[in-house]
DNA sequence: GCTTAGGGTTAG
């Protein structure tokens, strides 16, 4: 069945997602059977190339008892590898790749600690699989399962220097190549639980490995020398990404966790995104891929092969969302709680909050400080120095040297009003950071680490120092170099650090003269071109920051430019709700299954109702619509017999006999008999079908009274004729919608529901039974909310909002704002 | 393909 409409679409979406995750694991248990049973019953091993042994059981199991296994540590060309297998861990999945014709695919293993002498490099080798087999692999197994393999050739491993693994590779391929899985996750940590309880954390989570990829971390006192592993951390120092002398950024990291440990990792990659982005001390990363190894007695994490890093904010409550430039992350709620924990565990281990930046306000001479700012302008010195001119919206308590800057050498304006001017810190960046500093624009949200105030004075082409008194201002210096974390980095516009940087300078502006115009120019004004509503009102206000809406206890009307960071509900169909514009009142339209059941009820009920003289009762056979079903209709005809000037009342039909004759005859109205009269249905349900659409009735505001509603002489007939000739209270139907704005400065709940319709350019009505409205309004909201997408990069939005006073559940007043006389204009992507 | 750096202040 296809979703037709809002008020099925509860039902419809249901059995879509039940059939969805029952063919999931319809797929995954068949074959598990399949296979399972492949390589139980029949006592030797099918052909099949990859072999799925009963998930839990322990390695060993199952596998033909000629073959001898091997450590890794004894692979090399000369052995005989027939009737040989090599056991490990899947530590590294690689992709299945078609090259020349035939599927490859590499993977690393990695032999178990028990097993092997594992501080050898020896002791995780790859993979090489190819044809079918790599195929059937890449479908059956996945990172951290073990697996025994066997039928190999031995073979130089051509990777051996860079990824530090075993010198020799295996090759699998052809007819004696085979792959034996224990499906066999390890939890994730299996020293907090007791060993007894091992099978049963087993069990939850190889029902859970079916569904995604399961990944194992290891805890940093529990690292064996020279494996590859996957470990979480808090980082506890860090350098930004800075360019090595080779051909790599490189970034430095400590992190530790619950053990206490605390050790260093070194990341290499040609690409600044594949760095962690760390922003500060505290911050949370998750690394795939490390290996672990000692240099001179200490211990290090070096990036490896399937390096990739996830970052996470380190403040207790913040949401967990990962930084990360890759398109395809697995996270999930087991990432999520190990985030938290991290998180907990830390802030109640330090005695420093994880927030360590230092405003100007509290800056003195001679500290290193970081500095969370706004760039307002940047001028070019010579080739080792930049100036950079920044703000955090707090006044230095030690006068700060000032500067005339050179307009033919500034980007960004190169003076300002004197209230901003009283704010500027000019910051001398050097060498490596002055190259940095050639990609940053006016505008743009910085963090800079390790700044250096220093008393003195700034001179140099295209500067005009602004005083004599040397000694009494303070410099600020970014020296050269990437020693104690010295960098700066641009920070993403929605992290909560820029929002709380935009309050401090929005809060200076409230309390300054300072224009708007000058403010919003930099910082809260996104290109016209990316705008995709238009105010339709004729309201003369100037637009305000959601900060200073807050701030101001609104009332009236206002205008912000805002995007879109969520909505409510998730489900459109849940928008749709029925409002009776007399008593105020807002309800849910009923599910399908509940009409359903008031008319098989009211169907049931046989009791005989006195005929009434309006009415003519006929049999009729409407075979159009229940196919020669014969039964008494109640029908009510104006003038001539013609269809659409009639009124049929409908006694004993089910809802779905309801709608098959509402689809052939107009105005067909439900009827049951009430103390031996004909009454209309319970109004919780419609008490009209006109074609597709249902019209239901206020049970508050209705006095239903079944007579002749007199309309000979109305033309058209519709449902507010029909509705006001029974005494029922019609109902509209409404979009009801909550949206979480959010500008630079702050978010805020607003509603959508009057005027929905202008916004979304459709009806409600007709988006309760079309679903080309339904659509539209589902292609908006992808728009202006893409799923995926990062909540900065999202359309923005010019809306006029109403502020009405409204009471709480607690009986207190709050102030609610309401989307009106606003337009969507933007284009819904049609790819 | 291999190296890079391997935390621990510029000296403007």
């Amino acid at each position: 069945m296809k979703s037709t409409g809002f008020i099925s679409g509860e039902q419809v979406h249901e059995s879509v997602d039940t059939d969805l995750s029952i063919r999931i694991i319809a797929v995954r248990v068949t074959s598990a059977r399949e296979k399972q049973t492949s390589s139980t019953s029949s006592g030797q091993l099918d052909n099949m190339p990859v072999h799925v042994l009963s998930e839990g059981a322990g390695p060993g199991t199952q596998v033909p008892n000629d073959l001898t296994r091997i450590p890794t540590s004894d692979i090399n060309p000369i052995i005989n590898p027939s009737n040989k297998a090599v056991q490990g861990k899947v530590v590294r999945k690689g992709p299945l790749v078609l090259a020349a014709d035939n599927f490859i695919l590499k993977a690393v293993i990695q032999e178990e600690e028990s097993q092997t002498d594992t501080s050898a490099q020896s002791a995780s080798i790859n993979v090489v699989l190819m044809g079918t087999l790599a195929k059937e692999f890449n479908l059956s197994v996945k990172q951290g399962d073990v697996l025994m393999v066997s039928g190999f050739t031995v073979g130089k491993s051509p990777t051996a220097n860079k990824d530090k693994l075993h010198p020799w590779n295996l090759q699998l391929s052809g007819d004696k190549a085979c792959v034996y899985v224990f499906s066999q996750p390890t939890p994730p940590d299996p020293r907090s639980q007791p060993a007894v309880k091992r099978n049963a954390a087993l069990s939850s989570q190889v029902s859970r490995a079916t569904k995604s990829p399961k990944y194992t971390y290891v805890r940093l006192d529990d690292l064996k020398a020279e494996s590859v592993v996957n470990v979480y951390g808090v980082v506890t120092f860090f350098k930004q990404p800075y360019k090595s002398r080779g051909t790599d950024f490189c970034s430095v990291l400590k992190i530790t966790d619950q053990s206490n440990e605390e050790i260093l990792c070194k990341i290499f990659c040609k690409k600044l995104e594949d760095h962690p982005k760390v922003l500060q001390v505290g911050d949370i990363v998750r690394l795939h891929g490390v290996k672990f190894h000692y240099f001179r007695d200490s211990k290090e994490l070096l990036k490896t092969f399937g390096f990739s890093a996830l970052t996470f904010d380190g403040v207790v409550g913040n949401p967990v969302e990962p930084r990360t430039s890759s398109q395809s992350v697995h996270f999930d709620e087991e990432d999520r709680r190990r985030v938290e924990e991290l998180r907990s565990w830390y802030s109640a281990k330090s005695v420093l909050p994880a927030v360590s930046t230092t405003p100007l306000s509290a800056v003195t001479p001679k500290v290193y400080f970081d500095l969370t700012c706004q760039l307002l302008a940047k001028t070019f010195i010579d080739n080792t120095r930049t100036l950079l001119s920044v703000w955090d919206g707090t006044r230095c308590s030690y006068p700060l040297a000032k500067v005339k800057l050179d307009p033919d050498v500034t980007e960004g304006p190169s003076s300002f009003c004197e209230e901003k001017e009283s704010l500027i810190a000019n910051i001398l960046v050097y060498d490596n950071h002055s190259v940095f500093a050639r990609q940053l624009k006016p505008g743009n949200f910085l963090r800079i680490y390790n700044l250096h105030a220093v008393p003195g004075s700034i001179t140099g082409p295209g500067i005009i120092s602004d005083h004599r008194e040397k000694e009494e201002h303070l410099v600020l210096y970014l020296h050269g170099g990437a020693t104690y974390g010295r960098g700066m980095q641009i920070l993403p516009e929605d992290s909560s650090d820029v929002r709380e940087l935009k309050r401090n300078i929005a809060a200076f502006q409230m309390d300054t003269s300072m224009s708007d115009s000058e403010m919003i120019d930099v910082w809260c004004t996104p290109p016209e071109s990316t705008v995709s509503s238009e105010r339709r009102c004729d309201h003369d206000v100037q637009p305000k920051t959601l900060f200073q809406l807050k701030q101001s206890k609104p009332s009236g009307v206002h205008h912000v430019r805002v995007q879109l960071r969520s909505y409510e509900p998730f489900r459109l169909y849940q928008a749709l709700k029925l409002y009776c514009s007399k008593c105020k009142t807002i309800r849910e339209i009923p599910d399908e299954e509940t009409i359903a059941d008031v008319f098989s009820k009211a169907a049931r009920s046989t009791q005989p109702h006195s005929p009434l003289p309006f009415l003519v009762s006929e049999r009729r056979s409407f075979w159009k619509c229940l196919s020669e079903y014969f039964f008494e209709a109640h029908i009510l005809t104006y003038f001539v017999p013609q269809r659409l000037r009639e009124l049929i009342f409908l006694r004993g039909l089910t809802l779905e006999e309801m709608c098959s004759m509402a689809s052939c005859y107009h105005n067909v109205i439900p009827v049951r008999s009430s103390r031996g009269d004909m009454a209309l249905l319970d109004l919780f349900v419609p008490f009209l079908f006109r074609g597709r659409r249902r019209y239901y009735g206020c049970d508050k505001c209705s006095e239903v009274r079944v007579t002749d509603p007199c309309l000979e002489d109305i033309e058209p007939i519709d449902e507010k004729i029909i509705a006001k000739g029974l005494g029922v209270q019609l109902m509209q139907f409404v979009l009801l919608m909550k949206f979480e704005l959010q500008d630079a400065t702050d978010s805020l709940d607003v509603f959508l529901w009057r005027d929905a319709e202008l916004f979304f350019g459709v009806s409600a009505e007709f988006a309760a039974v079309g679903q080309e409205a339904q659509d539209r309004i589902g292609q908006i909201m992808d728009f202006l909310c893409p799923p995926e997408s990062n909540p900065g990069e999202r359309p923005w939005l010019d809306l006029c909002l109403r502020a009405y006073q409204s009471e709480s559940n607690g009986g207190r007043s709050q102030t609610c704002f309401e989307i009106c006389q606003t337009t969507f204009t933007g284009r819904p992507s049609t790819d």
